[in-house]
DNA sequence: TCGACGATGAACT
DNA sequence: GTTCATCGTCGAT
């Protein structure tokens, strides 16, 4: 079940494609972005562990949620404990449940409903309540299902709003994906 | 206890 | 392109 890796580089374009579900919304993953823990100076869990990260320490397949300038925002941990490495989920599709996620974001355009790290947690309602929750597990209120097929056309670039080590290409997405915003300083990875 | 500071988003010019 | 509302966290007092 769990497809993934010690690295967030590694985890983070694995994602691309998985389907992210609460309740009755479900989308899909069209922009994410690495944050390699204790390694990375732009990571949360850079100084160690804290009562706001320590989920990151803790074993994989776990949901990191925060708050910040009002909003919420999730990471998927992937490595190791000790580690801390977690994928920052930025951008999906919604593939069901759309009715559901067009009340929570009244007067936004389809393809934009999940468009940002504070949007999509709105769309899909997850809150600082579902800090912790493992996505694998049977029952969870929040549940991460890996794509059947892997995204032929990913793009990379730098990461968006970090003021350390955002010179590192750590920006995953689906290439010509519309509910991700362009970015310029792109490259486009094939297989 | 206090204050600075964002892994943001929306509304501007 | 720019500004700013807004608030939890964490390190410094």
């Amino acid at each position: 079940m769990l497809h993934l890796r010690d690295s967030a580089i590694e985890t983070a374009p694995l994602l691309l494609g998985a389907t992210l579900r609460r309740g009755p919304v479900a989308l899909m993953i069209t922009e994410v972005e690495a944050y390699e823990g204790i390694r990375d100076p732009a990571s949360h869990a850079y100084r160690g562990p804290t009562n706001r990260n320590r989920v990151m320490f803790g074993p994989p397949g776990h949901l990191y949620c925060y708050s910040m300038h009002g909003h919420t925002c999730c990471n998927v941990v992937c490595s190791p404990e000790g580690d801390a490495a977690a994928v920052l989920i930025r951008a999906g599709r919604i593939m069901e449940g759309i009715d559901v996620a067009r009340e929570r974001r009244a007067g936004v355009k389809d393809d934009w409903l999940a468009r940002g790290p504070g949007n999509l947690t709105r769309a899909l309602g997850i809150t600082m309540a579902d800090y912790g929750t493992a996505l694998f597990a049977h029952g969870s209120a929040v549940t991460l299902t890996m794509p059947e097929l892997r995204i032929a056309e990913v793009a990379c670039g730098p990461r968006v709003g970090v003021s350390r080590a955002h010179q590192e290409p750590w920006r995953f997405w689906v290439a010509g994906e519309k509910s991700v915003s362009a970015y310029k300083r792109a490259r486009v990875l094939r297989d």
